[in-house]
RNA sequence: GGGGCUAUCGUCUAGGGGUCAGGACACCGCCCUUUCACGGCGGUAACACGGGUUCAAAUCCCGUUAGCCCUACCA
C-alpha cells in the first residue's frame, strides 16, 4: 500500500507553513486549534497547550480554533463544556472559531459545528469513503474474542496486535463482511518501514510501522449497516483537515498517536499539518499533576487571587525560553513579559523537549510583580470578586492611595485583605499589641491626631512629627498605637496611607474609645 | 513485554567540544525601615551513571538507570 511518509521540510521546522499545507497557496494563514474533551474541569496542562496554540496563531496573524472533542459519550457533559469555555475566557485565550459561550447550539466560524458529536454526518461519510476504497474494513470480532486472543498472545510473552504477529490471519481484514451485521470499522495500516513524524519540538522521530496495528476508527454501530461513533484518532484527522488546521500543537502524550494518524491523512489524500508536541506539566514532586498536588483546575487559580496575565506568563515560561535577539531572557525585568512581547517572541524552536514541574513560587512572584505594575483601573475588575459587596467604591484619589498602599501583596486576596480596615471597623483588637502600644504616654498624642484636619499625605507627616516632638515619642510608638486603634492589629500599610484610607471622620470615630 | 519521548543548581532554564558552567524563582545573610511587606546588595547550590571518540566532552557516539507516554470499540 502506498502512502506518503512525508518528512517535513526545513521551512516547516522553522515554523513557516509555506507550501507544506495542502500545496495550494504558498502563504496559507496559520490555523491552530485547542481540542479538549469535556470530561472534567479545565486542567492547567490543557490551558498551557491552549496558550501555546493561541500564542502561535496570534504571532503569525492566524486563527485559533476551540473544538470540543465529546465523542466519549459516557464522560462528556454540557456542564464541562461550559467550564472549559469560561476558563479559557477568564484566561484571556479568545478563540476565533468555536462554540459561543453559554449557547450549545451556536458557534462562530465557517467550519462548524465545533462539537464533534454534532459532526457525525461528516465522519460517517468519510468512513464510508474509506470503506469504498478498501482502506478500511468491517470488523465483527467481539470484545470477548478479542480479549481471548489478546490473552493468548500475551501468554506467549508477545504484544497483542490485531491481525499482526501471533494474531496474523485471525482478523477480519480479508473477510469482506457486508453490512448485514453490526460491526466496528478498522483502518488498514501500512506494514514495513518507518512512519516518521517531523515534530517542530521533538525533532524527527521514527516509528516502525510494524509496531502498530489496524486500529478501530468507528465503534460497533447500533444495528446492521450502522456506523458507530468514530474514535478520537479518526475524528482529529478529519476535523483538522476540514478546519484547515496548519499546525497541530498538542500535549506530547499524543506523539505516539501521530504515527496512527499520518497514514489516515494519506488515505484521504490530505497533506500533513505541521506537528508540535509540547511537554507535559508535572507536579512539584515530578509526578503527573493531580489533585494531590493542590490546584490543577484553572478555576482554582482564579480563586487564589491570581491575575490571568500572571497565569499566562507562568504557564508560558514552563518549557519555553523567550529569546531576545537570540539571547535568553536574563534579568528579572526581562522575565516580566507583556502579552504583546510574548506573542512577538514566541517560537516553537525555543521550547523544551522535556517535561517541566509546576512552580507555584514563580507563579506567585510573577503575580506580585504584575500587581505592582498594574493601575487600580486594571486591577479593579479582578479585585472586585475578592471584596465583599458592602465595600463601596471610593473616589479616585482614594483609589490612587489604595493601590499605592497595598500593591506589595502577592495576590488579589492579599490586597483585598490588606484593604479591609478601610471599609470595616475592627471587630476585635489584638490584645498583646494593645497592651504594648496603648500606653498612657501615647494617649495625649492620640488625642492630637484625632484633632488633625488636613489629610494631605505630606501635611499629615509634618503634623505627625510635630506631635512626636511635643510628646517625646518615637515614630514607632505612635504609629503602632494608631494601627491598633484603626485596624485592630499592629499591621497595616504606611501609617499616613492608613490614615488617609480610613478617612478623617472615621479616624476620629475609631479613636474615640481609646481616648 | 513492545514502541516512543526525556535527563544541567531544590525549581524553571542558558550553554551544544576548550566557560571560574550564566540567569530567574525559592532559600540563607546583610542593608533599608513607623508595623507587615516592598526594595537594594551578597551568598549557598547543578552537568543521572558507565564506557567510548578527542589534545580536550555538560556538549558527539554507545550502553545503563530513572521518569513519562502509547500499546482500549478513552481522549
Amino acid at each position: 500500500m502506498a502512502f506518503c511518509i512525508c518528512a517535513q521540510t526545513e521551512s516547516a521546522r522553522l515554523g513557516h507553513t509555506g507550501c507544506l499545507i495542502r500545496g495550494h497557496s504558498m502563504s496559507r494563514q496559520v490555523v491552530t486549534r485547542f481540542a479538549p474533551s469535556p470530561t472534567g474541569m479545565l486542567h492547567i496542562g490543557g490551558v498551557r497547550t491552549a496558550l501555546f496554540c493561541w500564542l502561535f496563531a496570534r504571532k503569525h496573524g492566524g486563527r485559533f480554533i476551540l473544538r470540543i472533542e465529546d465523542t466519549d459519550l459516557s464522560r462528556s457533559t454540557d456542564d464541562n463544556i461550559r467550564i472549559i469555555e469560561e476558563g479559557m475566557a477568564w484566561c484571556g485565550l479568545d478563540w476565533d472559531e468555536g462554540p459561543i459561550v453559554g449557547d450549545p447550539g451556536q458557534w462562530k466560524g465557517p467550519h462548524g459545528p465545533y462539537r464533534q458529536m454534532q459532526r457525525m454526518d461528516l465522519y460517517k461519510a468519510k468512513i464510508q469513503e474509506l470503506l469504498d476504497k478498501g482502506l478500511a474494513y468491517r470488523c465483527r470480532c467481539s470484545r470477548e474474542t478479542l480479549d481471548e486472543r489478546r490473552k493468548a498472545v500475551e501468554a506467549a510473552g508477545k504484544v497483542f496486535q490485531y491481525n499482526r504477529g501471533l494474531d496474523a490471519g485471525r482478523g477480519c481484514a480479508d473477510a469482506n463482511h457486508d453490512a448485514s451485521e453490526s460491526a466496528a470499522i478498522r483502518f488498514r495500516m501500512p506494514t514495513g518501514g518507518d512512519i516518521v513524524v517531523a515534530d517542530l519540538i521533538k525533532g524527527e522521530t521514527r516509528f516502525p510501522a510494524d509496531s502498530l496495528d489496524d486500529w478501530i476508527i468507528a465503534r460497533t454501530g447500533e444495528g446492521p449497516g450502522e456506523i458507530g461513533v468514530p474514535t478520537y484518532n479518526f475524528c482529529v484527522v478529519v476535523d483538522d483537515t476540514h478546519m484547515e488546521v496548519t499546525h497541530v500543537i498538542r500535549g506530547d502524550d499524543h506523539l505516539n498517536n501521530t504515527p496512527k494518524q499520518i497514514p489516515l491523512f494519506a488515505a484521504f489524500g490530505y497533506d500533513l499539518p505541521a506537528f508540535a508536541h509540547v511537554p507535559m506539566i508535572l507536579g512539584a514532586d515530578g509526578a503527573k499533576l493531580s489533585k494531590r498536588h493542590g490546584a490543577t483546575s484553572i478555576t482554582e487559580y482564579q480563586a487564589m487571587g491570581l491575575l490571568p496575565s500572571a497565569v499566562r506568563l507562568a504557564l508560558a515560561r514552563l518549557s519555553w525560553t523567550p529569546k531576545i535577539d537570540g539571547k535568553a531572557v536574563e534579568t528579572a525585568e526581562e522575565e516580566l513579559l507583556t502579552d504583546e512581547q510574548m506573542i512577538q517572541l514566541f517560537d516553537l524552536a525555543d521550547c523544551q523537549k522535556s517535561a517541566a514541574r509546576f512552580d507555584m513560587d514563580k507563579l506567585q512572584w510573577l503575580n506580585q510583580k504584575l500587581i505592582q505594575r498594574a493601575s487600580w483601573q486594571e486591577l479593579e475588575p479582578h479585585l472586585r470578586s475578592f471584596m465583599p459587596a458592602e465595600w463601596t467604591v471610593k473616589p479616585d484619589a482614594w483609589k490612587a492611595q489604595a493601590i499605592h498602599a497595598t500593591q506589595k501583596g502577592k495576590s488579589l486576596t492579599d490586597m483585598a485583605e490588606a484593604l479591609r480596615f478601610a471599609f470595616e471597623r475592627p471587630a476585635t483588637f489584638d490584645e498583646k499589641a494593645a497592651e504594648k502600644f496603648m500606653t498612657p504616654a501615647v494617649k495625649p498624642a492620640l488625642r492630637e491626631v484625632a484633632a488633625l484636619a488636613d489629610y494631605n499625605h505630606d501635611r499629615l507627616e509634618a503634623d505627625f512629627n510635630a506631635i512626636l516632638e511635643r510628646h517625646s515619642l518615637k515614630t514607632k510608638d505612635l504609629a503602632q498605637a494608631l494601627r491598633v486603634a484603626l485596624c485592630g492589629k499592629p499591621v497595616s500599610p504606611g501609617i499616613f496611607d492608613t490614615l488617609i484610607l480610613v478617612g478623617r471622620e472615621e479616624v476620629v470615630a475609631r479613636l474615640e474609645r481609646w481616648l
